[in-house]
DNA sequence: AAAATGATCAAG
DNA sequence: TTGATCATTTTA
């Protein structure tokens, strides 16, 4: 698998969410590859969205890595229990990142399944394989991404983003971020976009 | 519909 | 130091 370079990062947020769909998430965990294929994504602006964690400029430690150099990894901890993994963009100080919603699990997949719900993937029902990784929680528990993470190099060996297959063609939709209801105006901007049609896809109805 | 559950942040 | 908030998930 082809890794992408530090310059595809290096674009804004919006830019680089969209090409992010049908490209692979892969995460070296105790030698073993779990990889999936992203196909929900939601674009956070930066100072001027007031959506973002990093809205007008807000520089706390756990906003730091944004107004580093673009290819880095930005993880947080929402609601106490899940974690949530961006992808940090654009330009040193312009603090843009890009937020992984979707997966669509292709390896690791008896791994991910037992991080998830403590059986093997064949023993899963079909909800709970739709349910392995359709969310932005979701998908950090399967690929065993934490905090741990925060930082991390994506032009590096351990956790990585590559290209995704040249044959697989599809449809980009796009819609308003969710769960961003205090943002005022920002929660209306269209930045969240995803495959059409794809079964794990969060919400494909909004 | 509502609970779970604790880091984070801005206010004081 | 404290209290409200929260880019979610699960259970009911």
């Amino acid at each position: 698998m082809q890794k992408l370079p530090r310059d595809f990062y290096g674009q804004d947020a919006i830019t680089v969410a969209r090409k992010l769909l049908g490209k692979y998430l892969v995460h070296n965990v105790e030698g073993e590859e779990l990889a999936g294929k992203i196909v929900e994504v939601e674009a956070y602006m930066g100072p001027e969205d007031k959506a973002a964690h990093s809205y007008n400029y807000r520089r706390t430690q756990r906003t730091e890595i944004m107004y580093g150099p673009a290819g880095y990894v930005y993880v947080f901890r929402i609601y106490g229990m899940y974690n949530c993994i961006n992808v940090v963009t654009a330009e040193v100080d312009k603090p843009q990142v890009v937020l992984i919603r979707a997966l669509e699990p292709v390896s690791g997949l008896d791994k991910m399944s037992v991080k998830r719900y403590g059986k093997k993937y064949s023993e899963l029902k079909k909800s709970q394989i739709i349910n392995l990784t359709n969310g932005p929680g979701k998908l950090c528990m399967a690929m065993e991404i934490n905090m741990s993470n925060y930082g991390d190099d994506l032009c590096g060996d351990r956790l990585y983003i590559a290209e995704g297959s040249t044959d697989d063609k599809f449809d980009i939709v796009s819609s308003k971020r969710i769960n961003i209801d205090y943002a005022e105006e920002a929660a209306d901007y269209p930045w969240r976009f995803y495959i059409k049609g794809n079964p794990f896809v969060s919400k494909p109805h909004i």
